[in-house]
DNA sequence: GTGACATATAAGTCTGACTTTTTATTCCCG
DNA sequence: CGGGAATAAAAAGTCAGACTTATATGTCAC
């Protein structure tokens, strides 16, 4: 997915990404490039790079005459893609998964609200579109199908929002709409009221009906929790 | 703020990620290392580490035999701490400024109710300190004091929610903050309507009243919004 | 114990040579 | 004249080695 391979500190990377996001050099270890840079059999000139892009991500950091440094979690970019597909693949996924549904909790009914305003007739074309596709696939076991409306459904009204920062966000959806099809259970047919759901969302949007958008979002985001049981009784 | 300077690499970034971020290479204008390099008085290895570190944040894209490739806007990763330190530094800075403030509105509420039922009582504690001092520097153009405890609330309250992402986020609300006392037009005390809000979100986490803390922080970013004159009439 | 000094260590930097990939051009054949 | 294969060129990528610099730590005098 995305970027495999571009260099040989990409490769490193696949490597050391992983295992640091994973936990297995807590924080506070101390690794040396040119250990590393061994280890990996690559120049250190490659290790320095690829050391360079984990201290950008702030999963490490460097320091003369101290050596690679692991930073605790809390310091961690957390929104770089990168992280947090590096997150997803590891022991960490059911705790990622769970800070991601959180967030798209918070974001996406706002999202929804703002692309009632702000959706071009395209996009609402575009919306009801998706809707369609997921109701057509909605039974007979088309997961694959369904996923594919799906994460197209929310990535449009993320990018309808209007605001950038929302629309950043529609990789991350996919990646857990992805996840929930593929990893976790799913082996029925969609829930017909989330079905239903996406439909009313696209309808209100295109008549500008913010508030309406915004609660309908509310109700498939609050559906994402529940299933990840999520929520206080 | 945060790391001036941490080595050639470094210095070699802040002129050029600004000047990317500004816009100043439109997306496509090709780069070429050792042009880069000669440019910046430095060796190309050390230009090869500052284009890695851009490669990492999705500004550009290098390849072979064509040069480094300033990429769209919309391929940047805008949740990156420094892309954000960048665009707010810079022309740019209203248009981040929106983004930001909308993505307070989506997350903070959430966070809010989640820190309702999540806190510990030292949490709560620092959370009614926060609120009383600002209640304390509300008046008297003490400006600084109380951005220093509405920054403070903040950051607890994201903290306190329990979610690695909305935690995150505390250095950039203390950024947006920042930027509104110090930029931005703010000349007279704040508005007693903010500060009472904050109190009763104080009360609402310690009351354990989730829906109230989450619809009182709704109400305080909506004021943010309406500062930037976001919000359909 | 405290402060100044010496030393060892690992990152940081630079240079130059070489490799690899990819694009553009040339050239030959149909 | 057109198209496809061979070729050349350009720029990133890689590597090895020598040197510099900051700094943690240990040592010694006081």
């Amino acid at each position: 997915m995305s970027t495999p391979g571009r260099g040989l500190h990409g490769r490193v990377l696949d490597t050391l990404g992983p295992a640091i996001t994973a936990g297995e050099y807590p924080a506070g270890s101390v690794l040396r490039t040119d250990e590393l840079a061994q280890r990996f059999e690559v120049s250190r000139s490659v290790m320095r790079e690829a050391v360079r892009v984990l201290e950008s991500m702030h999963l490490v950091e460097s320091r003369r005459r101290v050596g690679v440094t692991v930073l605790p979690e809390c310091e961690w970019n957390v929104y770089d893609p990168q992280v947090i597909r590096w997150r997803l693949a590891g022991a960490e996924r059911p705790r990622q998964l769970r800070s991601l549904t959180v967030l798209r909790s918070a974001i996406e009914p706002v999202a929804a609200g703002l692309a009632a305003r702000l959706a071009t007739p395209e996009q609402c074309a575009e919306l009801t579109e998706c809707a369609l596709g997921m109701v057509a696939n909605s039974s007979g076991h088309r997961l694959e199908e369904y996923l594919f409306h799906d994460v197209a459904f929310h990535r449009v009204v993320l990018t309808a929002s209007g605001n950038e920062m929302f629309a950043r966000l529609g990789g991350v959806v996919a990646e857990v709409l992805a996840g929930r099809t593929h990893h976790d259970v799913m082996f029925e047919d969609p829930d017909p009221a989330a079905v239903t759901l996406h439909v009313q969302v696209a309808e209100a949007v295109r008549a500008r009906d913010a508030a309406r958008a915004e609660q309908l979002t509310r109700e498939i985001t609050v559906g994402a929790l529940q299933e990840l049981d999520i929520l206080a009784p």
